[in-house]
DNA sequence: GGTCGCTTGTCACCGGGCTGTCACCGGCTC
DNA sequence: GAGCCGGTGACAGCCCGGTGACAAGCGACC
């Protein structure tokens, strides 16, 4: 990667959080240090980190309230979070607030600067967690779906289909786009099986239409 | 991110590849299972993956050799490791090889998804340019036409006669590069095809004109 | 092991809008 | 004024997408 890598650190324990950073400093990287998360979201508007190495244990705001936030403000930085040894649903909850990696305390040094590194190759902005269209609500963790704060019970391929298309809203998607990627290698192409599933899908969406057909093109959500 | 869900499973112990397709694709996953390098590598060519999970110790060829090889030919793919227990230098260098994470057997299920899930939320692909001409809007990606902000509805051939007239503005193109590109082969060159298509076009878009016409050269947008 | 229910792929059929064709008109150029 | 060339309105066939029904596959549960 090129130019050096931006990293911002959270971390409540000084002692600790110096360390890390020097550390980093020593690698390459440049390091800011903070040490609670009102700090931590001042700086995150103030510049673009590539990467942002948060504490969950912090007092004030904690490391999943400065995660989700990130995530909502749709902020560049890439998050690795640090955790006390933890239940793996602890470690599962994390990623699925919007960190893109963890690690257990305690921690080897190297491991550290090789996520750090693998995370700062991700060159892309990360998604916030919940897509939204309208009054329709789908959120990737936990794998549902609501209209107008209402449950919507989707089948796998449904919801995969609905994911796809909110994702970049507004796009027409092609009916071959849809089959590379929800359907996999075994995907019949001659056959009625996508527009199929858009009805089933739209049916359980019901009114307003949240999908539209772009006639010869492929479906569009929103806009 | 979730919309695009395409994930290949290399591991050659052939029941834990199985379990671990079943698993993914009840998730919602679109995924194909090979249980060799040679295979992964055919696939990789012809499938654009958006996680590959690789098991590092393959027959033939290595998971090593495979995640260089896909990182060598600039693949989409985001790359999840699956180790044995080893140590901690194995995971470090397996990250430096162009991996973007890992994962040691034995692992729990719900963590594989949830690093997957945290893989693929990922890049966007680059949004095709707007085509502009005076005010005139054509976004390719949305397939959608707007007048001065106002939407404007086009039939798919109309669509496409007048992307290709944006796309090289103020050139003259002759019908019969428009029967080349728009229609088909069965297009019948000796009919009044493209100058009625041309007309529901104009009406559509209204005044003032954006379409002209070069007598005995063909139609021009623009300039 | 048997049965129920859900999911999903396939097929047949329908409806509507797109589009190709034709006839006719109008303007420009010899 | 005749000959061309392009524009326009009407119309009909057709193709694309929507929908309902059905069956196979697969777990879940008893």
């Amino acid at each position: 990667m090129l130019g050096r890598m931006r990293v911002l650190v959270v971390e409540d324990h000084e002692l600790l959080a110096r360390t890390i950073g020097a550390g980093l400093r020593r690698e390459g990287f440049a390091v800011d240090v903070v040490t609670d998360g009102d700090r931590a979201l001042q700086n995150l508007d103030l510049i673009p980190y590539d990467v942002l190495v948060l504490d969950r244990d912090l007092p004030t705001i904690s490391g999943d309230d400065v995660c989700r936030q990130a995530g909502a403000h749709g902020l560049p930085a890439r998050i690795l979070m640090l955790t006390a040894a933890g239940t793996l649903s602890d470690r599962v909850h994390g990623l699925d607030l919007g960190a893109d990696d963890y690690l257990t305390k305690p921690f080897d040094f190297p491991e550290l600067v090789a996520r750090i590194r693998a995370l700062a190759r991700r060159a892309v902005p990360p998604i916030p967690p919940v897509l939204r269209c309208a009054d329709v609500e789908l959120d990737p963790a936990r794998r549902t779906v609501t209209r107008a704060g209402r449950p919507v019970p989707l089948s796998p391929k449904e919801f995969a289909v609905l994911a796809h298309l909110l994702t970049r809203p507004g796009v027409v998607v092609s009916t071959e786009e849809l089959l590379d990627h929800v359907w996999d290698e075994a995907a019949n192409p001659f056959t009625t099986t996508v527009k199929t599933t858009l009805g089933r899908l739209r049916a359980k969406l019901g009114e307003p239409p949240i999908i539209t057909t772009v006639r010869e093109g492929g479906y569009r959500a929103g806009d």
